[in-house]
DNA sequence: TCTGGGGTCCTAGGACCC
DNA sequence: TCTGGGGTCCTAGGACCC
């Protein structure tokens, strides 16, 4: 019983698949999702477009400069969002042990699902030809006595891909792995390890862990189990999820500025939309960080706790005035961020003042009219001298709404 | 059309208290 | 008055993930 069967689906190329689908006269054709603003990045590339070198993360200018002819589409948030929901539902009717890692991505812990299924290769042939149909789309699947593997095992074939690594075959498969192919090996560790001669998984494996230890902390005993395969965290099912510890929204301007009253605007819109957020979360917390971008991409922040827990827009926005009236800025602005932090459960309404309790009310009004109608139907208005309205870019890491789990306890 | 946005976890140094 | 040590909280930054 202590031998799992975990497996890792992840959806090839999500959001632009899911553009060609919805669109025909973009399949077959090399296509790319980016951001809904002028300064961006490509987000997702189809297949067709990564033949080109086309990559995620990379700026549009390059893209263009591998693929001319490349198509490219403003991501469509509730669209992957509505679709990925769907998709997380036919997973749990393989198994109720459904870890949602993003939100083109999910693991599935299916040792308990053999005896109904006959095997883990029938239930993902079940999932991938389910997905197909329906939607069609394409996944990757990896299946792996563990999570780590698993993924590994999702990686190795793509697009429509189905990789079993038997237990028996671990060490075979990890010998001349290269180390940055392990999920949690980031580029600045791996190159950290090649200096220390590490370069396979083999090698990593076998590592004394005491020189690791000293050179990396507490993930070094950590980085020769992923070095062996080796890997016991569970597969944690959305009610079992813990809960945020932060909330926050960064934007990049559509130009850099340095006027402080300009800036204070954006920070107004962006507490707005971190507040609404905490508030449907049902948190509030202590601590406001302010984030700020100059032209030249150096990025510092600074943050401020209150003495109380805070979940309200304005409350949040003088926090954020405050830090920014603090700051000495050299150079123009070209990213903004708040971000609550030290978040804890609201107290009950009985436990506020009246006057508290009547603003509580009015906010929930508020939040109800905006939730209902899109961000920014109503405002404050100091609001409405900023232009535009907020940052609606999605990133694979977000998740649907309602998936995180919050508010229990 | 020069480089997005949402998170988590870890670390190192300093303040402060006993 | 020439110097310890542990614990906790806070700050800022960095690595990593999607």
């Amino acid at each position: 019983m202590n031998s799992r069967l975990i497996m890792h689906i992840d959806m090839n190329a999500f959001f632009a698949s899911v553009e060609q689908q919805s669109n025909p006269a973009l399949r077959n054709r090399p296509v790319a999702v980016v951001g809904s603003q002028q300064r961006t990045i490509i987000l997702t590339a189809s297949y067709e477009a990564r033949k080109y070198g086309v990559k995620t993360g990379m700026r549009l200018g390059e893209a263009r400069q591998h693929c001319p002819q490349l198509k490219l589409i403003a991501a469509n948030n509730r669209l992957y969002t509505h679709v990925s929901a769907q998709i997380i539902r036919i997973f749990h009717d393989y198994t109720p042990l459904v870890e949602v890692f993003s939100i083109d991505e999910g693991f599935l812990d299916v040792s308990g699902s053999l005896q109904l299924y006959g095997s883990a290769r029938r239930i993902a042939y079940l999932i991938k030809s389910r997905i197909q149909a329906r939607f069609g789309l394409t996944c990757s699947v990896g299946i792996a006595p563990n999570k780590l593997l698993a993924k590994l095992a999702s990686e190795m074939q793509k697009p429509d891909g189905l990789t079993i690594i038997e237990a028996d075959r671990v060490a075979e498969v990890l010998e001349d792995l290269p180390i940055g192919a392990i999920c949690g090996i980031g580029r600045k560790t791996a190159h950290k390890l090649n200096r220390l001669g590490i370069h396979r998984c083999g090698q990593l494996g076998r590592f004394p862990v005491q020189v690791l230890k000293s050179r990396f902390g507490v993930i070094g005993e950590r980085l020769v189990m992923m070095g062996r395969g080796i890997d016991s965290s569970p597969v944690v099912p959305q009610e079992q999820e813990p809960e945020v510890k932060t909330v926050g929204h960064s934007m990049t301007l559509k130009r850099d500025i340095q006027d402080r009253a300009e800036i204070a605007r954006f920070l107004l819109q962006l507490s707005e939309m971190v507040g609404r957020r905490a508030r449907r979360y049902g948190v509030s917390g202590r601590t406001v960080t302010l984030t700020v971008r100059y032209a030249d991409f150096s990025t510092f922040s600074r943050q401020q706790i209150q003495g109380e827990d805070i979940c309200l827009s304005e409350q949040i926005y003088r926090v954020a005035l405050k830090i920014l009236d603090s700051l000495l800025l050299t150079q123009p602005v070209r990213l903004l961020g708040v971000r609550l932090s030290s978040l804890q459960h609201r107290q009950r309404q009985l436990l506020l003042l009246p006057e508290e309790r009547r603003r509580q009310q009015l906010t929930a009004a508020l939040d109800q009219v905006n939730d209902r109608y899109g961000e920014f139907t109503l405002m404050s208005a100091d609001l409405l001298q900023v232009k535009g309205k907020g940052s609606h870019v999605i990133s694979p890491a977000w998740r649907p709404e309602g998936i995180r789990n919050v508010g229990v306890r």
